[in-house]
DNA sequence: TATACATACTTTCCGATTAAACAATTGCCA
DNA sequence: TGGCAATTGTTTAATCGGAAAGTATGTATA
């Protein structure tokens, strides 16, 4: 009758995993998700919001709202679409992108010390695992 | 400058893949939390709220509610430890342990497709650096 | 072209989560 | 022993998140 334990269930480890570093980023002042979103939009500005939703796995309402907290603080701002009035575009502001710089820097600490523990191969292995992961259950 | 893409973070890696694991547990009725929660007492009754809590990497305050909620359902029951009253040890009913091993039905469904494409090895390989990853992380 | 359907995003409503304060109990040590 | 700090768990107030419905725009079909 499934005697497996809990700590060999990968949907376990994923969940401590991440519930602990959600905590270390809102104990640095920004989000996990507010720091996903500023990276997505700084490597392709202009992303939709369905886009964006899909890529980082957060629900249209959510993102929404979540995005329009970051307008008000001015991260992030939006832009309709002049071909598809439906769409919106998002982009990093001056402000988000410098504030991303900063929390960049500490995420930086973070995965040296983490990713310290690993072997290159092996942290390349285990993104690649997990990609295949996300593939299959997405 | 943190030049690395998202995609390459471990941290998104994760939070992608435990958002899909944990919208497929909703969608089956019984939360990801309540799940592992179960398991966590299926395998140890009597746990304390605070090693649940640590366990689970659950909040104290979010813990109690999720229990306050699990004991309407009479899914999970409370006693009080006769030794240190300031504790409560947590115990899965009747109801609880048959509702579990419908989910874990399920559940292994998920993690038979899932799984399938990785070798055993890399799987046991996976799992093992996720735990060197959270002991980092805590 | 007019109607129906699809897409993209937002709003609403309700329930869940969090941080901070609180209450109860225990342990330590002068 | 008496008093203070630590531990354990719950409550409170405010914020956040998700499901479902709503709005606006675009596309296809008859």
């Amino acid at each position: 009758m499934q005697r497996r334990p809990l700590n060999e269930h990968l949907s376990h480890l994923l969940a401590q995993a991440n519930r602990h570093i959600s905590r270390q980023f809102s104990a640095e002042g920004v989000s996990f998700d507010q720091w996903r979103l500023m990276m997505a939009l700084s490597e392709e500005g202009g992303s939709t919001m369905g886009k964006l939703a899909d890529e980082l796995a957060i629900n249209h309402p959510t993102l929404t709202k979540l995005v329009d907290r970051m307008v008000e603080e001015a991260l992030v701002y939006r832009v309709p679409d002049p071909e598809d009035r439906r769409k919106v575009r998002m982009f990093l502001s001056d402000k988000g992108a410098a504030l991303l710089e900063i929390q960049n820097s500490r995420v930086q600490l973070h995965e040296a010390r983490v990713e310290g523990s690993f072997g290159n191969e092996d942290l390349q292995k285990l993104r690649r695992m997990l990609e295949t992961f996300i593939k299959q259950i997405s």
